[in-house]
DNA sequence: TGAAATGTTGGGGCG
DNA sequence: ACGCCCCAACATTTC
């Protein structure tokens, strides 16, 4: 009887899943396989930990649905995967773009003695598929996006019918309570509940406390949704479907970049940058971290992360923005702490959408593009709301004051039983010198060095 | 997927 | 009626 393996890496789903779809159809018995890697286990927060662990269940229970088992072992997939695959024929997974993944599936690949099949089950378009006309890959997105929009394809096959191995192995990894309801199914509910309310995403999705968004950014990281699943669904006219198909596409322009230049995984992508004296701060890292800078709009995103490892795309990109210029702290020491603990952390997406903030990123927001916390705070949060939520010493503040409470009049504070210092610290630099002194520094290192 | 600084315009108050 | 000032609103430029 011949058999295949399949290893389950992001891609926890039978739907819309090419590697799957290869091994079912091509045999009579297939292995679904994870493996725990202790270099991702342990370099993720609990937060993504306990998500993955739910939705391996979820793929456990869908497999059972099947008459099998998720086999699950623990240990270096290279020495994992060639001990799992005895008396199988083949091998299958779906492709990925980073750096550790590719040296790891190099070396999968080499042990198994190319008995490995890797198919594109990540992205609509697998990194290094749109290119220019020469040939080379993009370093702006809106040819970019032109290029992968125009780009034909078709949804990816169905399951087929092979028989799926009952042994479970050491079992799915207990984990804590999950931010989403985990699985395929899950996942395709909340793609369809996003649906009801598309056409308002192009007004909604910068507004953090309003449910705008589609919330489908962890289904992606894990691949408890199929990316080309959604861009079938989401496809369509409308304002609201074409600005989050650009979204979309921005997700596969930072693996289309990551996979051509690995080394923007730890350096900036324009080498003018790299040059920046960032501050080392400590004190400053731990207070921006723990959500204590005294800027209200800052402070909730970060509380945020820690406690459910989500944050909404705007106040994601006004906090990471304080690190950066207003603290001057290397965009990599804020990119290691969001990729801990974000549910959806994913390096690709969270190295590029560092080097977009730090503005040394391909396309990204020139460097003198600052944020201000305040502004953004009004502009996004009018009601402050979101702040209220996630900064609850500030709930009895009203609407503009929240924002800024060091600029509020004595009795708002009073009235809301603010003490600035006690209950609620001052602002942690002076927004207005920190921005000047960040043009400054990266003026600096744009400068040619004295001879 | 900014914001501050600077420039311009036009309405209204007022002598 | 006129000039002047102030300032809000908008536009442009600069970082």
């Amino acid at each position: 009887m011949s058999r295949g393996l399949v290893w389950f890496r992001a891609d926890l789903r039978l739907g819309d899943n090419p590697a799957w779809a290869a091994a079912t159809s091509d045999h009579e018995e297939v292995v679904a396989l994870f493996v725990v890697d202790p270099v991702l286990w342990e370099g993720s927060g609990s937060h993504r930990r306990d998500q993955l662990a739910a939705h391996l269940g979820a793929l456990d229970r869908s497999l059972q649905r099947r008459g099998g088992r998720l086999r699950v072992r623990r240990g270096d997939p290279a020495r994992v995967i060639p001990a799992e695959a005895e008396g199988a024929a083949r091998v299958y997974w779906n492709g990925d773009a980073t750096p550790y993944s590719l040296r790891r599936d190099a070396a999968v690949l080499n042990a198994l003695g190319f008995r490995g099949e890797e198919h594109p089950g990540r992205y609509v378009h697998p990194p290094g598929s749109v290119l220019t006309g020469e040939g080379a890959p993009f370093r702006v997105f809106t040819p970019f996006f032109r290029a992968w929009q125009s780009r034909p394809w078709d949804p990816w096959p169905e399951p087929g019918t092979a028989a799926v191995a009952a042994d479970p192995g050491e079992g799915v990894p207990a984990g804590g309570r999950p931010l989403v309801e985990p699985g395929e199914e899950a996942a395709a509910q909340r793609l369809e509940d996003f649906l009801e309310r598309v056409d308002g995403y192009s007004e909604e999705r910068d507004r953090p406390d309003r449910a705008g968004t589609s919330r489908l950014s962890a289904d992606l990281k894990f691949g408890t949704i199929g990316p080309r699943t959604v861009a079938l669904r989401v496809d369509g006219p409308g304002e609201g479907r074409r600005a989050f198909i650009r979204q979309l596409a921005w997700r596969e322009f930072y693996a289309h970049l990551l996979a051509a230049f690995p080394e923007t995984r730890r350096r900036a992508m324009r080498p003018e940058y790299e040059g920046v004296a960032w501050r080392r701060d400590d004190d400053a890292f731990a207070a921006w971290a723990e959500g204590r800078t005294g800027y209200p709009f800052v402070d909730a995103a970060m509380r945020q992360l820690r406690a459910e490892g989500w944050v909404h795309n705007r106040p994601r990109m006004v906090a990471a923005s304080f690190l950066v210029k207003d603290l001057l702290i290397d965009w990599r020491r804020g990119e290691r702490h969001f990729l801990r603990w974000l549910v959806d952390g994913d390096v690709a997406q969270n190295v590029g959408n560092w080097q977009w903030v730090a503005g040394t990123g391909a396309d990204a927001a020139p460097y003198f593009r600052v944020f201000n916390p305040v502004t953004q705070g009004l502009r996004f949060d009018p009601d402050g709301a979101y702040v209220r939520r996630w900064v609850p010493e500030l709930a009895g503040l009203p609407a503009p004051a929240i924002h800024a409470p060091w600029e509020a009049p004595p009795a708002v504070l009073d009235a809301a039983g603010v003490v600035l210092g006690t209950t609620y610290p001052p602002p942690l630099v002076d927004h207005a010198e920190a921005r000047a002194a960040a043009l400054e520094a990266y003026e600096a290192a744009k400068r040619p060095r004295p001879a």
